[in-house]
RNA sequence: GGGGAUGUAGCUCAGGUGGGAGAGCGGUACGUUCGCAACGUACAGGUCAGGGGUUCGAAUCCCCUCAUCUCCA
């Protein structure tokens, strides 16, 4: 398989050694190239899609233009090249079970991209990629082939008669290899491809091979995307007006091809993560190939595994963090094979996170958090595989006992499916048992539970855009939201929605949506409430009860038109609850402050997975691996508070997306950013986030700040409530109340609560302890009278009588100790409790192999109208005629005489 | 969103078919022998996750809730 390592440039003789790019080089000369040529060069965005329900991870350089694609926004350019991080697992794009076993399939990868908005289009596209790839990467053009649509004869003239390719060297495909679109409707067009021949010897052999085979000769490198049509409901397509270019080329397989090297593997990008892996299993990659696939696993894994984390994703159980989890999974039993022990994750992402942090800021901000999960999840996957192990053996044992060689499919599956123990760890344990696996069964119970889970799948209860806002936007509508720096306004309706349908003038009492020319009204987003409060003209009342953000540039104000008509094209007034406005940037500065707090106390580690900012509280989500202790809560609380006292200044500047990045602030995962984003700044580096949220202008405003609650919200992730300024003191106050209250109940002084409590509920305990010594001492005392009543029947000692006691329980130690000071006999006691009767019989050691007490018991219950059962030698029971105790009693003696049925 | 499993002493867990809450480790006290320590004896420690139901009687059976684990979507 190593052949192709043969030379894949020119293949003329060379007298000087040109050095090797390395992946930064050749990642860089690629941006560089497009700057030159006018492109904006845009960083990677999250692997995260935001405005994207339906995309689980970004999966292609495209993702973070697809608004500019589909036209609902523009920018301050038109052609673009970028870097991009992807990860394709869990979706609709899979390659997790590939990964290790071919040359260059990954979970994660960066995409390289040119893009054209409306700007260049075919001809540039296709001159620019043979120029880069055969000048600046110096491919041999003569290994080079191209695929075109094949109805795309532009794009065939264009290779042919501009670039100059020999037409063997370009092949026309179908719909499936070439032509691209976005989803059954929208944007489509066909693409065109550029392929390296890496030698017959990797081919198929086949005659007709050639680009687009499945074999592994051809290799894509890569793929122009023309932007062309618009496909409508019905399938016809339509040109477009604008037409866009959208390129991707992966890094990984670029540098390769480059470096002239076997397999992604074998690049710069993943050779110091496989020798870290190498130091640490003290084992070497290239001598085995079946532990070359657990080398390529791991290095993989652990490069989407730390940028996963690095993007705020957590292991769960569901969605994206199952996903993670399901690859830390994966990398650790690869590591098994390997021989490493616990805890080889999180050094092998240390080296991850050496390479890839120079370009990618957030892996070193989240190293803590990286490593700390890491460990966290090894520990609980050793522990699910201790049990699962456990489980497995006693099936084992059970399949042993009834001499059966095959573990049934149903058993595999059922460790698999409720205990996590994958198929092939069950597969290792058969083959040293000396059993064989029943994999058919297996699949089966598989598919079963497959179309279960999706038969109850109501589809995803993601919100879409309603129609009305969406239809708004696309007339270019744009509220200003002036609400940083004034709650009041004069403003212009653009708008009326009665049940999401556009109106002119609305008359009083009805519930509606408006939409102003500008605005003081915050619109709910980034986890901070909507505004309330007045729009007013004249006599007209309208109040608005929430505000929303559907989209960047509108804003909607909800409420009920209370007094009055609104029309269109009115000069209102708009007064934000200013009272309340007052409240809500109290919390959301608090919520700032309380974010640095952890982090300061609690570590690095710490970071936001969510928050909800309202007028009489706050809540805080955030990243760590156990529950906070109440010293460090409080003392979380006091940093704060500290910092409410140092009355610092609260400062917001507007800058770019970048710049905000360079100077290391806080951006927050769940955020949306557009290119333009806030700053905000508080104290001297006290705290530093970017955040479009409203705030106090000094931390002082903020009063007071108490922690009332902190709990687990899921695997990693705490969740603390807070109060602040007036909501904080009357909490206190009420906390002051009820210890007021208690110390007056209890007779102590207030800081003496606690002791007092103690004592009692010591002295408590000591008196439940003395009555009950002291009741079972006079039962005790009662039972030896009980000796008197001894009847001999058969020659068996029978004690039988009514007894007062509380429980079942007493019953149950007064009728031992009678049986202890009896030595042998037969003794039933019954009482009656509540309308109710209980029964006990006891029948000595040395008599159970005549009597039972279980069938004596059955007998006599029957007469208090119930039933009861046991052991041999003790059994109780009961029934609901509490008038029949006496009668079965007197019962005892005649079946002890007829020695019982 | 759907399915399965688990929840019992500080920790790790055992408790067939309903009928006296247990073991090991750990803790405390005492003792024996002592180089770190080991061993012996005794004791303390439990709302059997929580709530409801069936039953004369529920850790055990049924229903609901919660937490954790796990698979599928």
């Amino acid at each position: 398989m190593f052949s192709f390592l043969r030379s894949i440039t020119n293949p003329e003789p060379t007298f000087f050694m040109e050095r090797i790019m390395n992946f930064r080089e050749i990642r860089r000369m690629f941006l560089d190239y497009f700057q030159a040529r006018g492109h904006e060069i845009v960083g990677s965005s999250s692997l995260i899609p935001k405005d994207d329900p339906s995309l689980l991870f970004t999966n292609a350089g495209m993702v973070q233009f697809k608004s500019l694609f589909l036209g609902e926004e523009e920018r301050s350019y038109t052609r673009a090249a970028n870097f991009q991080k992807c990860i394709r697992a869990g979706g609709k794009h899979n390659d997790l079970e590939n990964v290790g076993y071919t040359p260059r399939h990954h979970t994660f990868f960066e995409m390289l991209g040119n893009f054209s908005f409306g700007d260049y289009f075919k001809e540039d596209a296709i001159t620019w990629a043979w120029d880069l790839l055969t000048e600046k990467y110096k491919l041999a053009s003569n290994l080079l082939y191209v695929s075109v649509y094949k109805d795309d004869d532009e794009a065939y003239r264009i290779w042919e008669e501009k670039i100059g390719i020999p037409t063997d060297r370009i092949v026309r495909l179908g719909d499936k290899e070439n032509f691209w679109t976005m989803g059954d409707t929208g944007p489509c067009g066909p693409c065109s491809e550029i392929h390296i021949d890496q030698g017959a010897s990797l081919g198929c052999g086949r005659p007709d091979c050639a680009p687009g085979c499945d074999c592994d000769r051809y290799l894509e490198i890569w793929n122009l995307v023309f932007t062309q049509f618009h496909r409508a409901k019905d399938g016809r397509l339509s040109p477009l007006s604008k037409q866009n270019i959208d390129t991707g080329m992966g890094l990984e397989r670029l540098t390769a091809v480059v470096q002239k090297v076997a397999t992604n593997y074998d690049t710069d990008i993943f050779k110091g993560i496989i020798s870290r892996i190498e130091e640490l299993s003290s084992k070497g990659y290239g001598e085995d190939k079946r532990r070359d696939v657990a080398f390529r696993v791991i290095s993989d894994h652990a490069r989407a595994v730390s940028f996963l984390i690095g993007d705020g994703v957590m292991p769960s159980n569901e969605g994206r963090g199952y996903v993670l989890k399901r690859i830390i999974r994966r990398a650790i039993r690869f590591g098994q094979f390997l021989g490493l022990k616990d805890f080889f994750l999180s050094p092998v992402c240390g080296k991850v996170i050496e390479i890839m942090g120079r370009d990618y800021k957030e892996l070193i901000q989240s190293k803590d958090l990286i490593e700390g999960i890491l460990l966290n999840e090894e520990k609980r996957f050793a522990d699910t595989l201790h049990y699962g192990m456990k489980v497995l053996n006693e099936e084992i044992d059970n399949l042993k006992e009834k001499g059966s060689k095959v573990i049934p499919g149903k058993v595999a599956f059922k460790l698999y499916d409720t205990y996590g123990l994958s198929l092939d760890i069950v597969e290792d344990v058969a083959r040293d048992e000396n059993l064989s696996l029943d994999m058919e069964g297996f699949h089966k119970a598989m598919s079963g539970q497959r179309t279960l889970s999706q038969d109850s799948w109501k589809g995803s209860g993601q919100e879409e855009i309603p129609e009305a806002y969406r239809k708004l936007v696309g007339r270019g509508f744009a509220t200003r939201f002036l609400g940083y720096e004034t709650l009041i306004l004069k403003a212009k309706v653009v708008a009326l929605l009665v049940k999401g349908k556009e109106v002119d003038s609305v008359e009083s009492g009805a519930d509606l949506e408006v939409v102003l020319e500008q605005t003081p009204f915050y619109g709910k987003a980034g986890g901070q409430v909507g505004d309330t409060g007045w729009i007013i003209n004249g006599d007209m009342r309208f109040h608005v009860t929430d505000t929303l953000r559907p989209k960047n540039d509108l804003i909607i104000h909800k409420g009920r038109l209370k007094h009055g008509t609104i029309s269109v094209a009115d000069e209102v007034e708009a007064r934000v609850d200013h009272q309340k406005r007052k409240a809500i940037v109290a919390n959301h500065t608090a919520t700032h402050l309380l974010h640095a707090a952890l982090r300061e106390v609690l570590g690095e580690h710490v970071k936001q997975a969510g928050s909800m900012v309202s007028s009489d509280r706050l809540r805080f989500d955030f990243s760590h691996f156990t529950q906070v202790s109440p010293e460090k809560l409080a003392e979380v609380e006091s940093v704060v508070n500290r910092h409410i006292r140092e009355n610092l200044t609260v400062h917001t500047t507007e800058t770019s997306r970048e710049e905000a990045m360079e100077t290391g602030a806080m951006a927050i995962f769940e955020e949306r950013y557009g290119e333009r984003v806030r700053l905000v700044n508080i104290g001297e580096g006290v705290s530093m986030e970017l955040c479009g949220g409203t705030h106090a202008e000094h931390t002082g405003n903020i009063g007071l700040f108490r922690i009332i609650s902190e709990v687990a919200v899921g695997a990693n992730i705490r969740r603390i409530e807070a109060l602040t300024g007036d909501a904080a003191l009357k909490y206190d106050q009420k906390q002051d109340q009820n210890i007021t209250l208690a110390a007056s109940l209890l007779n102590s002084a207030q800081d003496k609560v606690g002791e007092r409590i103690i004592q009692l509920l010591k002295e408590l305990k000591k008196k439940d302890r003395e009555l009950k010594s002291l009741r079972s001492k006079l039962l005790s005392k009662e039972s030896h009278t009980y000796l008197d009543e001894v009847r001999e029947i058969e020659g068996v000692k029978v004690i039988a009588r009514a007894v007062k006691v509380d429980s079942s329980k007493e019953l149950r130690e007064v009728a031992d100790q009678v049986k202890d000071s009896l030595k042998s006999g037969i003794i039933l006691l019954g009482t009656k409790v509540e309308g109710k009767v209980m029964l006990i019989c006891i029948v000595s050691e040395d008599l159970v192999g005549r009597f039972r007490a279980g069938d004596i018991i059955k007998q006599l219950s029957t007469i208090v109208g119930g039933k009861g059962g046991g052991r041999s030698d003790m059994a109780q029971g009961g029934g609901d005629k509490p008038e029949n105790l006496n009668q079965a009693i007197e019962a005892i003696y005649g079946l002890v005489g007829k020695g019982v049925d």
